[in-house]
DNA sequence: TGATTTATTGATATTGGATGTCAAAAAAGT
DNA sequence: ACTTTTTTGACATCCAATATCAATAAATCA
């Protein structure tokens, strides 16, 4: 199994980066009792290489040897196993994309259509307290942030 | 909870709440040039009656002598004009329903399923504190927050 | 290694929400 | 009332996503 570190080992890449985040997943899947096949690994392999948020009808235009329903069904089964999340655009519109990590929110460039992630906010105390003294008890939040990223807003 | 069977009421009478609501609604469409018709007013009734998100099969449900096509032009026509807006579940769900203020969030009980709205919170400014210090120039969020209401949290 | 078991695949059919069509009906304007 | 334009509603259609199911391939075990 590829290890986590390897992102930072530097020197050479025995694989493209896409590869190892393949690997990484595979095995994460493996270890769920879910099998390596190649069709699977095909449509993991097509999600890390998308720039930007996608939707399954992108995965299934750049996999047109792999089933349709395929597509579906891993693009599925990497939603509930938290290795992709779904992204909401300003327009509604359902993306999807790799979750990079555990918790975290997507800011959504309406100009480019990039993804970049926020993970250090303390956004998530300040809603619990709101939502307690309306007392409510949180478990969970959905949140996306909508503007432009920093490159397109610097032109 | 509801009586939508009230056609004329007595002059010191108060019309029912989801009545002023949906005179209201029909007058704010009316000032865009959107007629007022019987079917819309039904379809707005109908979702000002709901006391939970609902679906457009709900209101369709609710109203079997109004055309389906019509319940989801009314709906769509309601969320476009902002007098309805979309609630996602946490199971990602789509649902709808009145908006009764400007910008708020929701808090969605998976308890019992009801929705409260949160207003007076000051996430956005923390939030937009975040975003900017990742060089994100934030326009616009879209945030639900899912967990007990009050009432479910107490047994 | 080969046999066995079981998940997975993929071509196809089907589902179910939502929208398009268009003649008839109804609302606003004259 | 008459005209104009929107709206309606039955129906067809679209679309993403799922279900079906025989064939295939991966994991396990002998």
């Amino acid at each position: 199994m590829t290890s986590l570190t390897l992102k930072h080992a530097g020197h050479h890449h025995p694989k493209p980066r896409s590869a190892a985040i393949v690997d990484d997943i595979v095995a994460h899947l493996s270890s769920m009792g879910y099998r390596d096949t190649e069709p699977r690994r095909l449509v993991i392999g097509a999600a890390a290489a998308q720039s930007r948020p996608f939707t399954a009808e992108d995965l299934c235009a750049a996999l047109p040897c792999v089933g349709r329903a395929t597509v579906f069904r891993g693009l599925r089964l990497l939603v509930e196993t938290n290795q992709v999340c779904r992204v909401l655009l300003e327009d509604r519109e359902l993306r999807y994309q790799l979750s990079h990590q555990g918790h975290h929110h997507h800011m959504l460039c309406a100009v480019c259509g990039a993804s970049a992630d926020l993970s250090d906010c303390d956004v998530e105390e300040t809603l619990r307290a709101s939502a307690t003294a309306a007392g409510f008890q949180m478990s969970g939040h959905w949140l996306e942030i909508y503007g432009r990223c920093a490159s397109c807003a610097a032109t």
